[in-house]
DNA sequence: GGCGAACCGTACCGTACGGTACTGTGAATG
DNA sequence: CATTCACAGTACCGTACGGTACGGTTCGCC
């Protein structure tokens, strides 16, 4: 397996990078409908011509927005400190709030529209590469975490991918779908919080060791 | 709380069933951009003006397709008996067997990703149809379970719906968003039984009451 | 100043779709 | 037999989109 800090990633110019945050935008507040070539050309001043010159076609244009959001959330790396049965419990919430805040936002939410709208039709390219920059990034941090606590001797359980996909199904449920399929996500935002502790608490009930049993 | 027993169901003729049929076929190996008006009259065998007799337009036919396949989806109850803390988990595993099997279906798979699609320019009309008629249902079936096995003493839980929130979440977790972003679902479909007695053991777990605790 | 590259704005082309109108036909009804 | 109804089949219309071509403008470079 290749390092690939930067596996062939066409790094686009600042210029063309205005034109993908126009398109996100119109994406936005528009859907995939309102996402044409002249509306795309005509919200970031730019011409059609330069369009396709840059990004080859629509399809080449969607893939290259999806790298584009995906190159601006960086998942930054919150480990590195002894941990606790608290600061555990703490980190754990704060990544779930952070994974909650992120799905909900209106670019992951448009963009994961709009690759689940072209799954039918482009083999999942788009899906695939939205799951890759998407999730792998954020279920790395959650490694990370996970097997800090599981060396600290707070967290107990044989193959760590398993214990993820409990940790994130715990969180998000089948709240992610719901927002996608146009349930207000405002209204629910401010729970998050609440959501994200119960979350966690569970998540503890079932991975954690009796060390860690300091919960409130 | 109403019986509504046909809530306003338009129940539409044997002729009409057909086309619908035709319809979803359509959709499931084509896309939504498969979906036309004149595909869907060449593949039905009927005019264009019945489909727009029918069904006034073609947001009329989505919903009518949604509406359709929802009215074969029946949520068979299978209550009605003492539980043990055996058969509430073989039930559970059931459900959970039941849940996933619905999810990763060509058709429920393709609507979803139909109403998502729509979701942003139709005020998830489509979205809430597919929830009130989908998840609400098969919901239901759970909330029964779940509430026989407090009855019973089994299991223990404050509210129901955080309860079904946590099981869901613990079969599904982010399964569905793969298969709906295009991942081979037929490859992962062998392994529901696994996933379903593993959400279900930790299920059991979170809200099993001590009485329940004779688990494998 | 001359020149070429990059690019905007716009006009243009082919196609495909949603929706409507019209004609023909077979079956039921009187 | 005449009338009516429901429908298939098809032609048609307006529009909108993806993609291309072209004239005009700015900017850097020799």
């Amino acid at each position: 397996m290749q390092l690939a800090a930067h596996p062939h990633q066409p790094d686009y110019s600042p210029r063309q990078n205005d034109v993908l945050d126009s398109a996100l935008r119109l994406l936005v507040d528009g859907g995939e409908k309102a996402l044409t070539t002249a509306s795309v050309a005509r919200a970031a001043n730019c011409s059609k011509e330069s369009l396709y010159k840059w990004f080859g076609d629509r399809d080449g244009l969607l893939s290259a927005m999806i790298g584009f959001q995906a190159s601006k959330v960086r998942t930054f790396d919150d480990t590195a400190e002894t941990l606790t049965a608290a600061t555990l419990q703490e980190h754990l919430v704060l990544f779930a709030r952070d994974l909650l805040e992120v799905l909900a936002g209106d670019v992951s939410l448009a963009l994961n529209r709009l690759a689940i709208g072209q799954a039918s039709r482009d083999g999942s390219k788009l899906g695939s590469m939205l799951q890759e920059r998407g999730r792998r990034q954020i279920g790395k941090r959650a490694g990370v975490l996970l097997e800090a606590g599981r060396d600290a001797g707070l967290l107990v359980f044989g193959d760590r991918d398993d214990a993820y996909d409990t940790l994130y199904g715990l969180i998000v449920s089948d709240l992610h779908l719901r927002m996608l399929l146009g349930e207000d996500s405002g209204r629910m935002v401010k729970d998050f919080g609440r959501r994200a502790e119960k979350a966690v608490s569970a998540f503890l009930r079932l991975y954690g060791s009796e060390k860690s049993s300091a919960q409130s």
